[in-house]
RNA sequence: UGGGGUGUAGCCAAGUGGUAAGGCAGCGGGUUUUGAUCCCGCCAUGCGCAGGUUCGAUCCCUGCCACCCCAACCA
C-alpha cells in the first residue's frame, strides 16, 4: 500500500546538521526525544518526534528515548508507558537508547560537587521567598543572597548533608554562582538542586536531593554524547545556562541546542496543564478520548503515524509563532486514508424505501469493488431486496437550488446499483417523510445509463434485510473557538468548548460485509467519509464505528 | 521601560545583492456510478514600516512598529 510521498522543503536545523556533516565537525547526528512522564503525548510533541527521529533516519545517527524525570512529585510510571507506546506507534525504534536523566543522578551530583570544589556553586539557606525577592525583576537586577560567600568546605559539608537527609523540604538548596545582576534572569544564581523527600518512581528513595531541569539537561544530553539538542522557543534564553554549566566542567561533549516554534492548532489546546485538566474534569472521557488532540486520541480516532508524519512535513519547522488551520491535519488524514481505505455503503440516518416492482422474495446479489481505482483489490457482495435504507437528507421534497439527490418524481442512481424513481412519499401525522416507494429501471444495471435521459445523482443505500446494525459516532472539534479561551478575560478555555463535539447515532445500518471490519482498518464510507472501528467499545455482536474525518464537500447546499 | 526571539499571500513555509519555491485553502475548467478522488489553469510589481548604501535591496545599514517568551525550589 502506497503511503503519500510528503513534501520535503528543508528547514533551517536540517541545514545546520548537513553544514555539520559536511564541514566534518561531526560525522554523524545524535538526537534525543526527552518528554517529562508527567502527562499523555499529543500532536505537538509529534512535530518535535518526527523532527528528532526523523533526522537521524535521514542522515546517519541516533536518537535517544530519554525521560526527564527530575521532578518525581508529577510523574508517574503510568505516563511512561504511554509515551512508549505512542512512540513506537509513530514508527520509531529507540533499540537499546532508552534512558531516564535519574539514571545519571550519581553522575549529576558528582558534578555538582566539583562545581562546588571550584567556587562556582554554594547552597543557600534561605526561604523560598527571600530567593525569589533577590532576583530582582525583568528591570531590576537581583541582589547577593548573605550564604553565596559560604565557604567551600561550608558548601561541601552542607551539600553532602543534603543529599544524607538530614534536612527537611526546602532548608536549603545548591544554586549555580553566576550573576546576580545579568540582564538574563535565568544566569542570576539560578537553584540547581532542591532537597524533595519524596519517593521517585525509578530511584525509590535513594535520592532526596533532586536536579533542577537546567543542570539536569545539559548535563545528560553531553553525557549521552547528543551533538544537536532540539528544544521549543521558550528555552531559548536558558540557551547560555546550557552552556555555562558545559564549560565549566569536564564533560564528554558540548552539544548545540538550537530551538524552534511549537505547534499551535486551531480549535483544539495543547498544553499539558489544560490537557489535564480536560480529562480529571471530565470533559472527555479519558486521555485517549478521540476527540483529544493526544496521540492516543488521535490513534483511537482513526488517525494513521503516515497521516501525522504527512502532516509534520506540512506545516515545517520554524522559529515563527504558528497557527495552524485544523483542517491541514484534516487533510492529511484523508489523503492518506484515500488510496488505503477499502469503500462500504453504510446508511447513517436512515429512511425505508421501497421498491415497487421488486417482488418480496426477490434478492438480488450485486457486487461492488473493494477500491474503485485499485481492481486488484477485489470485490465485495452487495444484496438488494425489495426494502432498502437511503440517507435522511438524499431526499427532499423541496429541494434547493442545485440539488442532486432523490426528489418527488424524480430519478436517482443507487451507487453500484440501479437507478430509481421516486413515485410516492408517505408521511407519519406530523407530516415527517417516514418512507418512499419507488420503481428501479432494471436496464440500468452496472454500467448501462438510462434511455434518454440524464440521472446526475448517485447515493448510497443498504439493502434493509441484510443490513447490520451499528453504533455510529460523529466527532467534531472538540472546541468551538480557534483559539480556545482567548476572548474572556480569565482564559477560560472551557467556556469554548464545544457541546457538539460528539454525536452518537445508533440506528446506523452498514452494508453486510462490514461484519468483517477489522480493528485498526479504516473504512471509506461511500459519500460519507472515513470510519474505524472503535478500539475500546465495538464488540463483535455490537460494533461501534468512529467516524474519523468526512469526505470533502465542494457542495454548500443541505 | 531589562533581556531573548519573530515578522514573506487567508494559513504554513523556502529563498537569494540580480528581479518572490512549494504545500494547504480559495477561484475557474475537465474527467467521474462517491457533490470524493484525479487532471488543467489562476492566485504576492510584493517580503512589518520608514529612511539609507547600491546600477540593482525581501536580502546589507540605521531608526521605528507589532507580536511572542522570561521574574517556579516546573519542564
Amino acid at each position: 500500500m502506497s503511503s503519500p510521498e510528503p513534501v520535503r522543503s528543508t528547514h533551517f536545523i536540517r541545514n545546520i546538521i548537513q553544514e555539520d556533516l559536511q564541514s566534518g565537525k561531526h560525522q554523524e547526528i545524535v538526537t534525543r526525544f526527552p518528554p517529562e512522564p508527567n502527562g499523555y503525548l499529543h500532536i505537538g510533541h509529534a512535530k518535535s518526534i518526527f523532527l528528532n527521529f526523523g533526522l537521524v533516519q535521514e542522515f546517519t545517527g541516533h536518537c535517544f528515548m530519554r525521560f526527564d524525570d527530575t521532578n518525581p512529585i508529577n510523574e508517574d510510571e503510568e505516563y511512561v508507558q504511554a509515551i512508549l507506546e505512542d512512540v513506537h506507534w509513530l514508527g520509531f525504534d529507540w533499540q537499546d537508547r532508552l534512558t531516564h536523566a535519574s539514571d545519571y543522578f550519581q553522575r549529576l551530583y558528582d558534578f555538582a560537587e566539583d562545581l562546588i570544589q571550584q567556587g562556582r556553586a554554594y547552597v543557600d539557606s534561605q526561604s523560598q521567598e527571600s530567593i525569589r525577592e533577590q532576583r530582582g525583576t525583568l528591570t531590576e537586577p537581583g541582589t547577593a543572597s548573605p550564604f553565596r560567600e559560604r565557604s567551600t568546605a561550608e558548601n561541601l559539608e552542607l551539600f553532602r548533608r543534603m543529599k544524607s537527609g538530614e534536612f527537611e523540604d526546602g532548608a536549603h538548596v545548591l544554586r549555580a554562582k553566576i550573576d546576580m545582576v545579568s540582564p538574563n534572569i535565568n544566569l542570576r544564581d539560578p537553584v540547581i538542586y532542591r532537597i524533595r523527600k519524596v519517593t521517585h518512581q525509578r530511584t525509590g528513595n535513594k535520592w532526596c536531593l533532586y536536579p533542577m531541569y537546567d543542570y539536569t539537561h545539559c548535563l545528560s544530553d553531553a553525557l549521552e554524547g547528543i551533538t544537536h539538542s532540539l528544544c521549543t522557543l521558550e528555552f531559548e534564553d536558558h540557551r547560555p545556562l546550557y552552556d555555562w554549566v558545559l564549560d565549566q566542567l569536564d564533560v564528554p561533549c558540548h552539544p548545540r541546542q538550537i530551538e524552534f516554534s511549537r505547534l499551535n492548532l486551531q480549535y483544539t489546546v495543547l498544553s499539558k496543564r489544560r490537557l489535564i485538566q480536560l480529562v480529571e474534569e471530565g470533559h472527555v472521557s479519558d486521555w485517549d478520548d478521540p476527540r483529544m488532540p493526544t496521540i492516543s486520541g488521535l490513534r483511537r480516532r482513526g488517525y494513521t503515524p503516515e497521516s501525522l508524519k504527512l502532516f509534520a512535513e506540512r506545516i515545517g519547522i520554524s522559529k515563527a509563532e504558528n497557527n495552524i488551520y485544523m483542517s491541514v491535519l484534516e487533510d492529511c488524514i484523508r489523503e492518506d486514508l484515500h488510496s488505503k481505505a477499502p469503500r462500504a455503503m453504510a446508511v447513517l440516518r436512515p429512511l425505508k424505501v421501497v421498491l415497487l416492482n421488486c417482488p418480496e422474495d426477490q434478492e438480488e446479489e450485486l457486487d461492488a469493488p473493494v477500491h474503485q481505482q485499485f481492481p486488484d483489490r477485489g470485490r465485495r457482495p452487495i444484496p438488494l431486496s425489495r426494502e432498502i435504507f437511503i440517507e435522511e437528507d438524499d431526499f427532499d421534497e423541496d429541494p434547493p437550488e442545485g440539488f442532486h439527490r432523490l426528489v418527488p418524481g424524480g430519478e436517482v442512481r443507487l451507487r453500484n446499483a440501479y437507478v430509481i424513481r421516486c413515485e410516492e412519499v408517505i408521511k407519519d401525522a406530523s407530516g415527517k417523510v417516514i418512507e418512499l416507494r419507488c420503481i428501479y429501471d432494471p436496464n440500468t444495471s452496472r454500467g448501462r445509463k438510462p434511455e434518454g435521459r440524464k440521472v446526475k445523482g448517485i447515493i448510497h443505500w443498504v439493502s434493509a434485510a441484510h443490513a447490520v446494525q451499528a453504533e455510529i459516532r460523529l466527532y467534531d472539534r472538540l472546541f468551538s473557538q480557534p483559539t480556545p479561551g482567548s476572548d474572556y478575560p480569565d482564559k477560560n478555555f472551557l467556556l469554548d468548548l464545544n457541546p457538539n463535539s460528539m454525536e452518537i447515532l445508533s440506528q446506523a445500518w452498514l452494508e453486510p460485509n462490514l461484519i468483517n471490519a477489522e480493528v485498526g482498518i479504516a473504512y471509506q464510507f461511500e459519500r460519507l467519509g472515513y470510519f474505524c472501528l472503535d478500539s475500546r467499545d465495538s464488540k463483535t455482536d455490537s460494533l461501534v464505528f468512529n467516524r474519523i474525518v468526512t469526505l470533502r464537500d465542494s457542495w454548500g447546499g443541505k
